[in-house]
DNA sequence: GTTTGACCTTCCTGTTGCTGGAAGGTCCAT
DNA sequence: ATGGACCTTCCAGCAACAGGAAGGTCAAAC
């Protein structure tokens, strides 16, 4: 299987399967006599298991803790537990800030009459104003 | 007024106030004829501005608009309006996709039992299964 | 058999928004 | 005059890739 059919399965663009065989995510990739990467099953497993992670918020740091893990015939579901717990509290917490951040936003915005006169309460609550 | 009280009044570091003259997102400051950059109130007041502006949400380069709008005694209120606008649904869309990922794992979470057995449902949900 | 075009390779640069550090100059108080 | 806090420039690097150049390879059509 070449790059790009890796690609399609796994769901990963090629530029990112090379840049992870790069840092070391996932392993060298075999290769043929042309120096052609040559994917088989396992890898697109593999690939698949990162391309899921990474799309659960996960960093590329974290991918790399859950596939030692994946990997590990001994491994602590607990750790796997602790990591995601982890991921969750800071997804909370960017949400937390996402809407603070709306409601100054659409405060500004419901207070806007915008149209062509040249005041703004938008730039001037950035301006001088508290702004939430 | 040295860079460092600029940072103290604006709530940037001065590295990013550096940076930001750099880019031209600021002028440039005045100088001394120590070389040191002196700033005054109406620097101070474009700086927290841009800090302002930043904190919430806005790119660098969304900041040179409203900057400009800002700047502009004909500056139409629509186009303020119409970029916040435009922030606020950005943000509206951050936060579903957040909500979505945090319920994805959420539920991997709880499906865990955290022991020490190498069975996880969270490494399984990532490695084949559907994990939404 | 050759030619076309899709695919692959490596390498280098750029992205966004800063942050850290090194090497050196300045300011001010003691 | 000396110490330490501040300032200057420049260079490197972070995440996590994306884009593109220059060149090699493969498979099928002619």
């Amino acid at each position: 299987m070449n790059i790009g059919q890796a690609a399609a399965a796994s769901g990963l663009p090629t530029k990112t399967i090379r840049y992870y065989e790069e840092i070391g995510l996932v392993p060298p990739a075999a290769r043929r006599d042309s120096g052609f990467r040559d994917y088989g099953e396992r890898d697109i497993h593999l690939l698949r298991f990162v391309a899921r992670a990474r799309s659960l918020g996960f960093t590329v740091e974290e991918c790399r803790q859950l596939l030692a893990l994946w990997q590990d015939q001994d491994r602590a579901a607990g750790d796997v537990k602790r990591l995601t717990r982890e991921r969750i509290a800071l997804i909370d917490d960017k949400i937390a800030q996402l809407q603070a951040l709306r409601a100054t936003l659409a405060h500004l915005e419901r207070t806007c009459h915008g149209g062509n006169r040249p005041d703004c309460p938008i730039l001037e609550g950035l301006a001088g104003g508290a702004v939430s």
